[in-house]
DNA sequence: CTGAAAGCGCTTACAG
DNA sequence: CTGAAAGCGCTTACAG
């Protein structure tokens, strides 16, 4: 049996002749259409096997008009959101023999536009564009594209799909674990007010109090800012008059975190005196307090697989309704 | 001025057509390859802008054999590491016109297996592999492939570049700062032994203070993990005998979290009483200790691009010379 | 300076 | 069941 033409990479045209068939029936032995008998498709798939041939991506796509690639567009350079979303994407999109193209862009609208040329360019079947909060888009305009967008995590126009975890359930089931622990005087300490997953996340969080029985003590939100040092200061506002809460839900896990930490310094016991529910459970936070953090996961890896999937069903042609697409939020219960 | 054909993307046979020349005329007039007329050239170029034309990069790889496109390849779920070395190597390979396909392949061989053919198939042009640990290889083999491939932060061959940050370096110059500030009884307290990096670093700690004058105390290095908890437990350790630390360098920033967290809660003043110097400047971190954190960094970011850079290289067939390349860390001097 | 033709590696009607 | 031919969108010798 002789080999390959050359040494370089074999090609289809290289099984074809030594299995002396043309290539269109080599083609269509080895992607299994056509009508072929079984034992030129055997022989053929042997030769193929056995060049270690592997069919050129890019020819293929030229003819097929599908390259098998998408673009992740994201804001969030420092990732800490954005890296389960990602791996959520590759992981569910691999499994359809599609690549991904990470496009890391800042918030800066140049680098934006050069990096969706480029995804254009490379004949991408799709984009997702995630970031790091829904309130804030993409510094760049996806309508009109000529492929399907997906949206995670970041805002998206109403006739897409917009993929965020469900911050209101999230935080109803906080405060649902904090009432179920015998917790009467919840408060909640959270980021800005001008986030608007701070302001769901208190709505919920004033709403679950407010249908709980027997009536919890009147809700209390203090925002401020996403930090240990907020959650800290909290304390000590809260602790500075004579009624103290016997649960605090935190806004995020570092706030959580700065509570947790003040609360010790003040010889308040944590859960005995007063239980805390954090929220994003960023492991590396949650897991290093003392005691170890109870706290929501927003299930992002999953929320990424899902964006993935939902982009090759566009792509596939599937009209999906587009909207807001709430995934669910679990409690993880720990120590505190 | 007739428009295209179709309504389809723009090709270059539209642009041809309308400019009234031929494709190749065409294709040589955009690429500013051959003679032109510049005429011809300015014509074809005001057409093709004024069509909105973009060339197809898949049918251009075709021919040009490079897809502008490379594939990296990560160990680091997490991304702690990854994430800055990842937007590194984007960043600096957007500017030749390079996309990069992101897989993440947490450790699996198949995974990694079945990410590597897909990346070969689309005809990448190199590979970037990177990783968590040093000490650890990639669940594959990258021998042998037709692409070139650049290892960062992680192990690869002799004869391949492979990128880290000079931990050697970066350790010296945390001693050294301990001991501008006039400390004698510097301890390390780092992660387990078994990571070559803890070694490492410990060696240079050892060395930096041997070579000090006057000589500071004798060298004491405590290998535990890389926790927070650890570094509560090491504080505890060291203020149990007499002789207390007045200066502590700490394998990464999470340690010296837990190192400081401890000292304030025995009422030791850092850095009045101790100076500490942590590892890694993981902001998120370093920024949130009281004081803030006085650490090393990295430069992963720059290491990423360092990376991209010499992948580019490499593709574009220039012979680098191989072996280990130790990137310089910078000290970041906040409060401890 | 410009163009006709072949080719990159594959797929897909269309014949036979 | 199998193959010759055209085509995907571009580039590149080679003529003229």
């Amino acid at each position: 049996m002789i080999g390959p033409t050359s040494s370089e990479r074999v090609t289809i045209y290289d099984v074809a002749r030594i299995a002396e068939v043309s290539v269109a029936t080599a083609s269509k032995a080895l992607n299994g259409t056509g009508r072929i008998s079984e034992q030129t498709r055997d022989r053929i798939k042997r030769v193929a096997q056995q060049l270690g041939f592997r069919p050129n991506a890019l020819a293929r796509s030229l003819t097929s008009k599908r390259s098998f690639t998408v673009g992740l567009l994201t804001d969030d350079t420092y990732g800490r959101f954005t890296l389960p979303v990602m791996a959520g994407v590759s992981e569910g999109l691999i499994d359809h023999g599609v690549s991904v193209f990470l496009c890391a862009v800042e918030g800066n609208p140049d680098l934006t536009r050069i990096h969706l040329d480029a995804l254009l360019d490379k004949q991408v079947d799709g984009i997702i564009a995630t970031g790091k909060r829904l309130d804030k888009p993409l510094p760049v305009d996806l309508h009109n594209l000529p492929v399907p967008v997906v949206y995670a995590l970041t805002a998206g126009p109403a006739d897409a799909v917009t993929l965020v975890p469900d911050d209101r359930q999230g935080a109803i089931q906080a405060v649902q674990h904090l009432i179920a622990r015998q917790r009467r005087r919840i408060v909640h300490v959270t980021g800005p007010e001008t986030f608007e997953v701070a302001r769901e996340r208190a709505r919920a969080y004033v709403d679950a109090l407010r249908s709980a029985e027997p009536a919890p003590a009147e809700p209390c939100v203090l925002y401020g800012t996403w930090s240990e040092r907020w959650g800290h200061e909290a304390v000590a506002r809260l602790w500075s008059g004579p009624d103290h809460p016997d649960g605090i839900f935190c806004g995020n896990d570092q706030i959580a975190r700065g509570v947790i930490d003040a609360l010790r310094e003040r010889g308040v016991r944590v859960p005995a005196d007063v239980s805390i529910v954090g929220f994003d459970n960023w492991e590396i936070v949650a897991e290093q307090t003392r005691p170890p953090l109870t706290t929501i996961d927003m299930n992002l890896k999953e929320l990424g697989r899902q964006a993935g999937l939902t982009l090759i069903r566009s792509i596939t042609g599937e009209r999906a309704p587009g909207g807001l697409w709430k995934l669910p939020c679990s409690l993880i219960v720990r120590g505190s």
